[in-house]
RNA sequence: GGGCGGAUAGCUCAGGUGGGAGAGCGUCGGCCUUACAAGCCGAAGGUCACAGGUUCAAGUCCUGUUCCGCCUACCA
């Protein structure tokens, strides 16, 4: 059965990924016994299509996954999505204003039916598309925020928590984005510098005077209710009890003394607008103040803005700029570059603003967290990143949890129309906890999608219920991530997994990079740049771009891709088919992959090279290394074995005097190509399938084939040593060759001369590597004696190459500038060594193993050096009488 | 303001625990050598950002500087 000339990936991916579904080879059996390995997806916004950052994150789980299952580990990896709230309202809203219709002209009620029929319909498509990437999920396991259980559990933990006193609810300042009508967490702003302004006002005072304030939100002056200063701030000292005049609405409004303003800052007066800021809100709570609202949730000015009621909040600063400027008021403008909050959705500037919301007491829930991960019960990988998150977790604030959108786990909280109290209840309560009325109606908003996507590693194993999946997958082994959602889910998850399961969720955290375009900006579709990862594997396959993060996934440090590296992947997944091609073509029946009883020199020095490779690949994976992993495989394939082994055999498999070897021969190629197709098998699963399939084989496939081990593979450190110094003879007569142009059609005469007898009489055994590889017609080998005349010579592992010059295209000068060029490289280096071995302090105090290997390159170095020098004499006498 | 990361070949990047730097792509030269032109063979190309320091020895460790990037933050 022959292969293809070049690898097709259409015609297998699809073919071995039902064989796996079918085979069941992904689902997780919690009563296998063996040591289980679990990991629960990152769940993407079921709103979403897999993007390259998707694609990185899941083919890093999939390469643990599927080389763990190969191990022998009992894997789970637990794949769902994310209801998104905000998104996925967005998105219904948008298909509903198509047909004309508003989300308030449904109702809460058909408007949520509508987005589970969306949900219904659309929403499974990042999850084929995870499938395409050949992702190994328990696809049977799947899970989705809104589902009952989860929906249980997200219930459980709201009123623990509540119980516990970690959950309150109260009048504070958050972030409100008034396009999407919802409070937002200090997480979901986006703060981004900006060119602004600075606007002085001057507020008289009463009974004369005046006092200048710097605002960048003049517009909110109609909300001021103080003017505050430092109390240190000696300008001042005479003015603070005093009463301001606000221009335009006329109030009088205090002059007070808070340490909280920066007397540096601007004129060191602060306009105190209670109702805007986070910060003044705090001050007027100190002392007392009054709160004036005058933009409200739309972001339109209200009633309390007086002539500016009406206006959207930019146009009031605008005119209200002009009308300060006529008056007076404003004494000057000065540019200002500050930063300013952005909804992380819509991008809408975020206003600061004064309402009703729940929040999670963190701090408490924070110092487990922190504690687990000081305790090294959870590892942050790479280190660095730990920094990064105890900073966050020693700094937390308390988090809004309410959202004023529809979609989403509602807040089961019931508010009383008779008491005014609250009854939380994790079922529907008919009457209010404290006064036994009736007449209670659950409170609107629902929850942070965060808020459910922190309990992830549990609520999707069972929880609050105590499963047996519980039991066996959590703590979970690893959770694979990119830096972007550290605090917006790994931080929560630690606290809630730590608050409810008294355990970390998860035994290591590996962070990993953001992909970016070649040129280092973020992907995104407004700029254009970005790579569809469906299309690439429509174009060069799943395979080629998985391998292509992989190699790229270097530790600390963003992914710049490009399509080149992909195609280049794909030029790999072609190399291998190939191999594999030739691999087959040369396989006699009833020959199977395996370590016959004696060894060819190649099959020496390639099984040492599988053997440091499987160990590397391994040690690689275990400490997530994925670019080394996959770039150490891609040598060994690549030149290790196609450049190297496969040609050096190809005599063997070739000739028909001894049948045994050329059929040993074929069992060491299929072995060592079934050890390589293992282990690239968790990067690239399908071609690595495919092949495996076609090969003698043991096992109905290779996902559940096992992980390659060193054991039981032989040294032979002499003989691949042996293999080695061939190898540089082949490369310094193919060097010679191709510098003098000798096509390779035409083959060369070669004279190697040594020193000693042994030596001879190895290299005439192998003898037949040299011919074959150097393209060599004659091969002599001298034990000293005259070098030959008239020949170009090379020097290799203590091995003088010659070939004679009539051969070659007859240019001594052309020889003379190769050897010189030689020279000068052996003579830099050679000075180089001896000035070290002339340092006593280096003979003294550095190890002696290295002061022996530094004097071995010295003695080898003179004697390439003698040797050159010789070779030049012999040439120029030759070039002065002419040849 | 605080923190983190980066600067290595023309480009994109690797280089755990210090012992004279590698890959992919690109470039140049030679090849349709019966697995592969998505390929083979060979070559060129580097003051490892800069300045100090530690050390027998520094791309690697320490200090400082410059230029980028990111995260974070209550100077309105």
């Amino acid at each position: 059965m022959e292969l293809r000339k070049a690898y097709d990936p259409k015609e297998v991916e699809g073919k071995w990924y039902q064989f796996w579904i079918e085979k069941g080879y992904f689902h997780a059996d919690t009563e296998s016994g063996k040591e289980p390995f679990s990991i629960v997806i990152p769940p993407p916004n079921v709103t979403g299509s897999l993007h390259i950052g998707h694609a990185l994150n899941n083919t890093l789980q999939d390469i643990l996954v599927r080389w763990r299952r190969m191990q022998g580990y009992n894997c789970l990896w637990l794949p769902g999505t994310d209801h998104a709230g905000i998104a996925t309202q967005h998105v219904v809203e948008r298909e509903l204003a198509k047909e004309g219709l508003g989300r308030e002209q449904l109702g809460r009620e058909e408007f949520i039916r509508r987005v589970w029929q969306w949900k219904e319909k659309y929403g499974g498509v990042i999850i084929h598309q995870l499938k395409r990437l050949g992702a190994s999920c328990d696809w049977q396991r799947e899970r989705f925020t809104m589902d009952e259980g989860l929906s249980e559990a997200v219930r459980e933990v709201f009123v623990r928590l509540y119980e516990e006193g970690l959950i309150y609810r109260g009048d504070y300042i958050i972030n409100w984005c008034p396009r999407c009508g919802t409070a937002l967490s200090d997480l979901e702003v986006e703060h981004r510098e900006q060119e602004g302004k600075l606007y002085f006002l001057r507020y008289p005072l009463e009974g004369g005077g005046e006092v200048v304030v710097a605002t960048t939100r003049p517009e909110t002056m109609l909300g001021d209710t103080a003017v505050a200063v430092n109390p240190t701030d000696e300008r001042y000292r005479g003015i603070v009890g005093r009463r301001a005049i606000l221009p335009v609405l006329g109030r009088r409004i205090p002059v007070i003394a808070d340490s909280y303003v920066d007397p540096e800052f601007g004129t060191g007066a602060l306009k105190v607008t209670p109702a805007h800021d986070p910060y003044d809100f705090e001050i007027a709570k100190r002392h007392g103040l009054e709160i004036v609202r005058v933009i409200d949730q739309r972001g339109i000015m209200t009633e309390e803005a007086g002539p500016y009621r009406g206006l959207d909040r930019f146009e009031c600063r605008k005119k209200i700029v002009e009308d300060l400027q006529r008056d007076g008021t404003l004494l000057k403008v000065e540019p200002y570059r500050h930063s300013v909050g952005h909804c992380y959705r819509c991008q809408t500037v975020v206003e600061p603003y004064l309402s009703v919301q729940w929040f999670v007491r963190t701090k408490p829930l924070a110092r487990p967290a922190i504690q687990a991960v000081k305790e090294g019960r959870t590892r942050i990988i790479p280190r660095n990143w730990e920094k990064v998150y105890f900073d966050w977790m020693e700094s937390i604030r308390d988090w809004c949890i309410s959202r004023q959108i529809w979609w989403g786990h509602r807040i089961p909280a019931w508010h009383c129309r008779d008491c005014g109290k609250i009854t939380v209840s994790r079922t529907t309560p008919q009457r209010c906890s404290h006064c036994g009325s009736e007449a209670i109606k659950q409170d609107e908003d629902v929850l942070d999608t965060w808020f459910s996507s922190a309990l992830w590693p549990f609520s999707t194993l069972g929880w609050p219920n105590r499963t047996r999946e519980l039991e066996v997958f959590y703590p979970t082994s690893v959770l694979v991530t990119g830096f972007d959602i550290l605090f917006f889910w790994v931080a929560r998850m630690m606290m809630m997994g730590l608050h409810f399961m008294g355990e970390v969720p998860f035994r290591d955290v590996y962070v990993h990079a953001l992909v970016r375009d070649i040129e280092g900006q973020k992907m995104s579709k407004t700029k254009g740049n970005v790579i569809d990862p469906l299309e690439m594997i429509e174009k060069y396959g799943a395979d080629a771009l998985r391998f292509t993060l992989a190699i790229l996934a270097a530790q600390g440090r963003d992914i710049k891709l490009s399509e080149e590296r992909i195609e280049s992947s794909r030029n790999f997944c072609n190399k291998l088919w190939n191999a594999a091609r030739f691999c087959l073509m040369n396989l006699e029946d009833g020959v199977k992959g395996e370590i016959p009883p004696s060894l060819t020199l190649p099959d020496k020095w390639i099984l040492k090279g599988l053997k440091e490779t499987i160990r590397e690949v391994t040690r690689a994976l275990e400490e997530y290394r994925f670019n080394e992993a996959a770039q150490t495989l891609y040598q060994f394939t690549w030149h290790s074995f196609c450049d190297w082994y496969i040609e050096l055999v190809k005599p063997y498999l070739y000739q028909q005097q001894d049948p045994q070897l050329r059929r040993n021969t074929q069992a060491v190629l299929i072995y060592v190509l079934e050890r390589i197709l293992r282990l690239l098998h968790p990067f690239m699963p399908f071609i690595t399938e495919e092949i495996w399939q076609r090969l003698p084989h043991e096992g109905e496939s290779i996902t559940v084939a096992p992980w390659p081990e060193e054991d039981g593979l032989p040294e032979e450190e002499e003989a691949s040593r042996r293999m080695e110094r061939v190898m540089g003879i082949i490369t310094a007569i193919r060097n010679i060759r191709g510098e003098m142009g000798v096509p390779p059609s035409r083959k060369v005469n070669v004279t190697l001369r040594v020193e000693d007898e042994a030596l001879s009489r190895e290299l005439l055994q192998d003898a037949l590597f040299i011919r074959s590889l150097g393209l060599v017609d004659g091969l002599e080998i001298a034990v000293g004696g005259e070098p030959p005349a008239a020949s170009c010579t090379a020097i290799s592992h203590g091995v003088e190459v010659f070939i004679p010059m009539r051969e070659l295209v007859p240019d001594p000068r052309k020889e003379e500038m190769r050897l010189l060029k030689e020279l000068k490289k052996v003579e830099e280096d050679l000075q180089f060594v001896q000035r070290k071995l002339q340092n006593p302090s280096f003979l003294n105090k550095a190890p002696r193993e290295v002061v022996e290997k530094e004097r071995k390159k010295a003695e080898d170095l003179l004697l390439v050096r003698q040797k050159l020098q010789d070779r030049l004499k012999v040439l120029r006498e030759l070039l002065s009488t002419g040849v």
